[in-house]
DNA sequence: AAATAAATTTAGCCTTACCTAAAAAATTGA
DNA sequence: TCAATTTTTTAGGTAAGGCTAAATTTATTT
């Protein structure tokens, strides 16, 4: 079994992993973590040490197989706490993070797997990002940034890139959710900004917002 | 807020406070915790210094009115879980313990409340163990234990008080659980075994059963 | 009331996962 | 290219929560 420590530095160089296609450099590593490179250094070595990453010295981190399963284990369980706590106990989608976040190391296999029977095998999280099945196998996203539409373009929100809680909030204050279908009217070369359609209404959304809304097109 | 540990340790005061109705040892709560004296006077002093128990050097401990709110809240999640999990997660009696020992230290008012509310404010958990509301109150049990009644004595099977694996398995392959009429047949002076009746089904149990199964009578 | 036994505490050490400061390697750019 | 900068690692230290062994206090017997 794997320590708290543990399970969070290989859950962040999944993430990063994920996100630059790259492996981990140390500072990266220790910016996610909010900790100090060199006690990076110390954690990457030990992990190294159990053959749950790679590591050659000032060459970054990858995951090795067995490194990545684990990861991906505890992202299943994050997102499957996540989908619980809004769906049954009236969560809203900018609480569950935290929470998550410590029921994502909750090791029992058997409580994993009924939770995602109980839940009826949801395949995204509120966030809209994919939940691993029991083989931690699972679909990879296909879709683009809202700021990568043009002007005409229709699509449907399918998920947020950031998921702070300010930003959350944002998106409930502007009634901006999941499934509802956006459509492009016209966008601002000089700040980048969008004028977007969502049911009739129009919304005036800065760059900043439209690099963060991840959008299924056709 | 408390670390792992200090949880831990409060809630194994409370339990032996009462179960004993007393102050608790140094070497009783090493025994209860599976570690050693010392570690206990090590942590104790911790506890002291935090105002979480009063301890006066050789003379045990007690919790303090602050010390207890926070064992009764951990009792409190502890308990929840455990009628989730037997609930909705079609877990037994006998696997529950395990999880709800990680799950108890999960830190969120709101999930622990949303959890008591899903599952309808639930009394006791499934060992028969009363679950303390929002505010830390609880019904203390009015029952007595199996060995206790005479020939001729009924009542209901409404609690266990070793809730071990084995136990629990043994009390599963006899078909005895909770809310079962139980009616006490005979008494065995020689080695104090009880001749029962359960569902027109007689059982002989021994002493050690008995002592460790809770009826309510009248 | 000693003497012995048992319980408890103290002293000093270990491991994990952090930290700071300094050294070393890699990268950048003049 | 080679000096300056940035990144990474090393060295040595800290706090939490354990441990063993030794000292001390309390309890029990004779």
């Amino acid at each position: 079994m794997f320590s708290l420590s543990e399970e969070n530095y290989l859950k962040a160089i999944f993430h990063l992993e994920t996100a630059y296609k790259s492996g981990v450099s140390t500072n990266a590593l220790a910016e996610e973590m909010q900790t100090k490179p060199s006690s990076v250094t110390d954690m990457v070595k030990k992990l190294a040490e159990k053959e749950l990453v790679n590591y050659k010295k000032y060459q970054g981190v990858k995951l090795s197989e067995e490194g990545k399963s684990a990861a991906v284990e505890i992202v299943r369980k994050h997102r499957l706490w996540e989908v619980f706590l809004v769906e049954k106990l009236n969560f809203s989608w900018d609480e569950v993070h935290e929470v998550a976040e410590q029921l994502e190391h909750i090791k029992s296999e058997k409580l994993t797997n009924e939770l995602d029977k109980f839940l009826n095998y949801p395949k995204r999280d509120p966030h809209g990002d994919p939940i691993p099945d029991a083989n931690g196998n699972f679909s990879v996203a296909n879709h683009q940034l809202l700021a990568e539409l043009k002007p005409g373009d229709k699509g449907i929100c399918v998920g947020v890139k950031d998921s702070s809680v300010e930003f959350l909030q944002y998106l409930d204050k502007n009634r901006i959710s999941l499934g509802r279908q956006i459509e492009v009217l016209e966008k601002e070369d000089f700040d980048k900004s969008m004028q977007i359609k969502i049911d009739e209404v129009t919304h005036n959304i800065s760059h900043v917002i439209s690099t963060n809304l991840y959008i299924k097109t056709n």
